[in-house]
DNA sequence: GTCTATTTGTAATGGCGAAAAACAAATTAG
DNA sequence: CTAATTTGTTTTTCGCCATTACAAATAGAC
């Protein structure tokens, strides 16, 4: 996980070497090759300003350690001789992408392009079950995911597990408060079967950002991401990379107070977001009560023009309107991305949001377009998680092993 | 001004090259010696990680360049042979830091150690007059404040002029709007009289935070730092960086809607902040009209107990507070600074906005010492602007040129 | 088919910057 | 006065990239 703003800890950075200029330029040569596609050692050198003998040895080493692969020369059809085309590995390292959330635990295993190469997904009723029980299946989960994985020539090499809680900047992996599952204080590695592939946690709209930005193409991109459904969290992703806040606890967007007099809260305030747009509250508002996924019910009665679903999406969409005007005056991103399991309403929830930010967005330019639904919708933060590991392998290759010659 | 967050530009970086290590670790020099004082190069080498005699290596540049001066030694009283104390040069390098107010410009030179060496503030009624006269007046101010420096053996290196206003995210120093002034798209370039001298503006909020910032000592807090009076702003520092937002606009606290549906603002949206906490609109409540300057006047007031003035800077206390509490849910700051004008009015002002957060940040941990009044007051923008050419001296000190030596 | 121009990748050499090792200088403790 | 200790510099070594030179592989011209 590449994160900014972390309090630094160590206080005393260590000075610049030669293997540290060493490491950046091996960072440079994965960041080109997964940035442009496959590239010729002389592309990459274009693309980074390093000369061609220099990429051709660190090319070397990147080989060496499993990251990148010299595939068939694509006929390129111009004069001189044609390159050797240079491409991250899919048979190599790869990435554990896992999640628990409210009804279902999945899991995702990524290779170094990125492409996702395996899938598990199972409905579970995780909320209030014991977090030991639902660990140890997730951990089958990954395990089994990781078998199959292995089949197709990949190498898990690192793992990153969603919940839809808050994750402190700490070390050690701890899941402080996952309100939806019932969790207080929870450690994954105390509960995990197997030592050696203990996943470290992360906030699921974290990671839905996460996976936001690498679709998106633009990688310094400035934007927020809101995950909306029972909880709602958003996500600030900062010149393309993440920002957790001084403590982990940024993003805390259901709590924004949005009418100071309003609702009273669980969390002891009043007002609070969650209380006009979360899950309950539109359910309630809409007179309905849910058996079976109640974001698949809302979007049937709405289709169906049902009224009292479309008037409590319209207040729940003028009400994340609101939140996020603040969000924009004090933020200033380049856009706003509606993701989690709401991006399926977005047809109902974008005109009353837009509607609202147009209005209390005035000082700075602002258009509507700068709203948009996740493309990636549920599937999110899974994917995220999977994909911080690969992100990690190309910004530092030097975390592979070098691996024994054969 | 260092800042995160930038949209990258060229996109295509650099490469690591051995003159961007020689750089880092000069910085790392420089950087050594302002955080710990007087040091000999062996301590530089312990704090660093160098080794002596890259650090004496290094050393030899930095004197070479202004940087850094060999000051006399320190009775250590430890055996061995007594270090020769390296401090940063106080007759060298500087920052000019100017200000434009809405009653008054100021001036001011620190050296390298961040000692104002030089002040110069004068009253002027500036709101409504012509542009291009302010920025004569200041540019001659300026010019005065450098030909005293001069005598002291300082050498401007780097300008910056602080006003009450948006700078956008471009690059020649347009100011796109600055209300309280009257002006609307200035560029400071094209009044200024002597093309040598013309400083760079920024906002006066972000500044003081990073007036603030280096005050404070801890040089990766994230912080937020309100600067409120006639015009309500924020700065956002993360891990010790300015955060400008995408396009520069970050930070406008002053239209976060705290009462959706409320009083109507200029800004075309309802129930504004600045409606409840900006300076007309207290002074409203209070049922003053302002001869002199109307903080001091509010002061007076409230020191002799008048109800109405009481009143009205409890609402404006709380609406900050609510506001804030938007703030601190969504960026997880170590803590909030308030600053300005109001810095003076921490009395009043403090407990209803730490009421209101306690109140309304409950899903983290939050205690009501987290808000804190700055130490500068309205000091600080200058003192930030000069601060901030000393600031990317010390993190870049090839900036500087190699001095012909006698 | 052969030759030339062009581009790619590698090999040899050089320079820069820091680490390592060795040493000279300046102090305190005995 | 000598030994121990710490500082700063000199010398050597090493790692990494740039430069230069060169071999390899293609398209186009004739």
């Amino acid at each position: 996980m590449t994160v900014i703003g972390r309090a630094g800890g160590s206080g005393e950075t260590a000075p610049a070497s030669q293997q540290g200029m060493r490491r950046k330029n091996l960072a440079a040569v994965t960041g080109a090759v997964a940035a442009h596609g496959p590239l010729s050692r002389a592309d990459v050198a274009g693309h980074t300003g390093l000369t061609r003998p220099a990429v051709s040895s660190l090319v070397d080493e990147l080989i060496g350690r499993g990251a990148l692969t010299e595939t068939a020369a694509p006929p390129s059809g111009r004069v001189g001789r044609p390159g050797r085309a240079l491409a991250l590995n899919d048979r190599g390292p790869a990435g554990l992408g896992l999640e628990i959330g409210v009804t279902h635990l999945a899991a995702c295993i990524v290779d170094l392009r990125g492409e996702p190469r395996v899938w598990r997904r199972v409905e579970r009723a995780n909320a209030g079950r014991p977090a030991g029980q639902v660990l140890a299946e997730a951990a089958a989960l990954g395990a089994d995911a990781e078998s199959e994985a292995a089949a197709l020539g990949l190498r898990v090499e690192g793992r990153v597990l969603a919940v839809p809680g808050v994750v402190p900047n700490a070390p050690g992996g701890l899941v402080a408060n996952a309100p939806n599952l019932g969790w207080q204080a929870v450690r994954p590695a105390d509960h995990w079967p197997d030592p050696a592939t203990v996943p470290e946690p992360e906030n699921e709209a974290n990671l839905g950002a996460l996976a936001e930005l690498r679709q998106q193409g633009d990688p310094a991109e400035t934007f927020v991401h809101v995950s909306a459904e029972a909880g709602i969290g958003a996500a600030l992703v900062i010149g393309g990379q993440l920002f957790r806040g001084a403590r982990g606890f940024a993003g805390e967007l259901g709590h924004l107070p949005v009418h100071p007099e309003g609702a009273p809260c669980p969390c002891g305030a009043r007002g609070c977001l969650e209380q006009y747009a979360g899950e309950a509250a539109v359910l309630r508002e809409a007179g309905l009560s849910g058996a079976g996924d109640p974001v698949t019910l809302l979007a049937e009665r709405a289709a169906a023009g049902d009224a009292a679903t479309l008037r409590a999406l319209d207040r729940a969409g003028r009400a994340l309107g609101l939140a996020l005007a603040s969000a924009v005056n004090l933020v200033d991103p380049d856009g706003l991305v509606l993701g989690g399991a709401y991006a399926e309403l977005a047809d109902r929830l974008l005109p009353p949001m837009r509607a609202e930010l147009a209005a209390r967005v005035t000082v700075r330019p602002w258009t509507p377009e700068a709203v948009r639904p996740s493309a990636l919708g549920r599937r999110g933060p899974v994917l995220g998680a999977a994909w911080s590991t690969v992100q990690q392998i190309i910004a530092d290759p030097t975390r592979l092993p070098v691996r024994p010659q054969r």
